[in-house]
RNA sequence: GCGCCCGUAGCUCAACUGGAUAGAGCAUCCGCCUUCUAAGCGGAAGCGUGUGGGUUCAAGUCCCACCGGGCGUACCA
């Protein structure tokens, strides 16, 4: 049981005896958080002042007080203390604490508990334009839905991570174009993704696309017109284009697979719009008949509770947008098809939740789908999307561009990865002038923590922010080796597992049978507690749909790590006693297998050494 | 025009959903390597949250107005 929740249970029963309206328990009992101030104690409860009846002359201080005194006699907590205009602040034990993170030893999910309705989740992630090479903006979908199927999933939930392919759209009309016109028959056969790489680059240098710009804007483009005139075809079904269709595919897929496997992002489903393209007549239909959607102008929409069509000069509806499921010239749109997703996801899996990892100048998109999904009989499902904010340049510009070509994200992890070899070296060659011990890496060596660095940094940067503005990506920033970043947390884990391997001490057997702990300084109490809060960063992080609350905790444990490894009073090899040793070795191992767990958690692999 | 999002140290971001003196990192300055990795630790300086009102015992957080920025606004996904 995680630490905030076993507080509250020790208060419910003298709020509920105390208030004078049961009903607003709860959110007394929410009053209960972590001390914003380390001074103020470990947590501390701000429900006095809105209990005290002010008007009966109640002074928010005594009715603390008298909370205070109604507490059940635990072995949890000092004596609790009543500060400022009624806050209380509590202070957990030592020997609670010590007692505690021993019982986690043998947990292997390290106290987080499964929760206590498992829900079923479908999460949409990445949703590569298949056909062009990954770009950076696909980066936060992939990076943060990941994290989330890992985060709800580690909490007992099902997870689907469903990645949502754009098969069907402009970019096959360049590759068809680009293969009838410019295909180097050897160069296919010998590598087809290669060559359809090409193919794709050379019909947007010819058309004359800028970088990072799409298609879509190039409008009276006689190149562009062309690769449309191609797609218009292939999804009218004219037999050459499908068939060269099915043949990309194969190859198209392909250039999406050494990507995610770089990334460790393992997905669970991946269907595109094709797979849902033959279904899209059925769904207007059934809408139709259902008088869910209605004709207007040519096309079909689906009014809101008002009656409201799109785009009628009347307001538009925020809470309920109207819709439109199929154009006047006949085809179909990304409301359609998104509508036959949801269809086909609620009863394939039958979820509880729906997650949407995408862009925030998608909201009134997914506000559409949501509303329309719910009037047509899915009001069960929690429909969420997960947003984000745009990426950026150092520059505070739409990050896409870069001279020679479309920005790729393998180039962008190549270098981040190089970047850490550079800065890697740089700080071995530093200790290796004043002096200090060095442990000297094999080039593999190197090049793998490189790589896990690297790649981790790029993860970290994105996973701790929260804010769903725009996101400023600067590469050197993000590999940096100090601060709050992937590297701190990468060398906390390894500096416990060198205290391992420096004592040659087998962890196992804090595993199995862990000693008792003993709290003799602040910065074990510092660790201990730190310890006892992953659960509640879990916790917290899958409620809302936010991991950076675990980057934020991550930061927190490793930090009082480091302070733990610097204070000499601490030393774990030399303790005084076996008894203080084997009671820091615990701490050491158990920090070590926390770090690993909620970096796993966002998908950020450690080194042993580094 | 309408709608959504945002504005917090020089820079990049937090602030647990209304709680105490608004916190971190980077950059800057000072100090620490004969003991488990200095990719580390300690310290200094730096913001009162775009502006003006309002609600509240308490506002960065809620409400109103304005200023500035971004995005979206049937038939591109």
């Amino acid at each position: 049981m995680n630490l905030l929740t076993q507080l509250r249970s020790l208060f419910e029963p003298a709020l509920t005896a105390l208030a004078s309206d049961k009903a607003k328990v709860p959110d007394y009992l929410g009053a209960i958080k972590p001390s914003s101030n380390a001074d103020h104690g470990d947590y501390q409860a701000n429900m006095a002042m809105a209990m005290a009846n002010r008007a009966a002359g109640q002074k928010p201080p005594d009715v603390a007080k008298a909370i205070i005194a109604a507490l059940p006699a635990n072995d949890t907590l000092e004596p609790p203390t009543v500060a400022g205009p009624g806050f209380i602040n509590l202070r957990l034990k030592s020997e609670f604490l010590a007692k505690a993170v021993q019982g986690i030893a043998t947990n292997p999910k390290l106290g987080v508990e499964h929760a206590k309705k498992p829900r079923t989740f479908v999460i949409d992630l990445s949703g590569p334009n298949v056909a062009k090479p990954l770009h950076v903006g696909h980066l936060r979908s992939t990076i943060i839905g990941d994290a989330l199927v890992r985060i709800l999933r580690f909490l007992g939930h099902t997870v689907v991570g469903d990645n949502h392919l754009g098969d069907w759209g402009t970019q096959f009309g360049i590759l068809l174009h680009g293969y009838k016109n410019f295909r180097d028959d050897a160069a296919f056969a010998a590598d087809p993704v290669r060559e359809l790489a090409r193919l794709y680059i050379h019909i947007r240098n010819l058309a004359k696309v800028a970088d990072g710009e799409d298609e879509e804007g190039a409008t009276d483009n006689p190149v562009m017109q062309a690769c449309r005139e191609e797609t218009s075809r292939l999804h009218a079904g004219d037999a050459e284009n499908v068939t060269l269709w099915q043949m990309f595919m194969p190859a198209c897929l392909e250039m999406l697979r050494p990507i995610y496997e770089r990334l460790d992002v393992r997905i669970d489903s991946t269907l595109g719009e094709s797979f849902y393209n033959p279904m899209l007549p059925g769904i207007v239909k059934d809408m139709l008949a259902k008088q869910i959607a209605f004709e207007s102008k040519g096309a079909v929409v689906i009014p809101n509770a008002k009656g409201i069509v799109p785009q009628t000069e009347e307001e538009q509806g925020k809470e309920d947008p109207p819709a439109i499921i199929r154009k006047r010239d006949g085809a179909f749109t990304y409301t359609t098809t998104d509508l036959a997703t949801v269809k086909h996801r609620a009863e394939t899996w039958k979820p509880d939740a729906m997650l949407y990892v995408v862009g925030a100048p998608q909201a009134l998109h997914f506000k559409t789908i949501f509303a329309q999904a719910r009037r047509w009989g899915y009001d069960s499902v929690e429909f969420q999307h997960v947003q984000f904010g745009s990426m950026l340049g150092a520059d505070r510009k739409m990050f896409a561009t870069r001279k020679g070509g479309v920005i790729e994200l393998m180039s962008l992890l190549d270098d981040a990865v190089c970047l850490s070899l550079q800065k890697y070296e740089a700080n071995t060659a530093e200790r290796h002038a004043v002096g200090h011990k060095v442990w000297e890496a094999s080039t593999e060596e190197k090049n793998e923590i490189a790589e896990v660095v690297g790649v981790g940094a790029v993860k970290y940067a994105d996973l701790s922010q929260n804010r769903t503005t725009d996101y400023i990506f600067d590469i050197d920033k993000m590999t940096n080796t100090i601060g709050n970043t992937a590297a701190y947390m990468q060398y906390a884990y390894a500096r416990c597992r060198s205290i391992f391997r420096e004592g040659e001490i087998d962890e196992a057997r804090f595993r199995t049978n862990p000693p008792s702990v003993v709290i003799s300084h602040a910065a074990e109490r510092a660790l201990a507690l730190q310890l006892l809060r992953f659960p509640e960063a879990v916790e917290a992080a899958a409620a809302d749909y936010v991991p950076h609350i675990i980057t934020a905790y991550l930061w927190d444990l490793a930090k009082a790590t480091s302070v733990f490894y610097d204070t000499k009073e601490c030393h774990v090899l030399k303790a005084a006693t076996p008894e203080l040793k084997d009671s820091r070795l615990l701490l050491v191992d158990l920090v070590g297998r926390v770090i690993k767990q909620a970096l796993d958690l966002l998908g950020i692999k450690t080194v042993e050494r580094m």
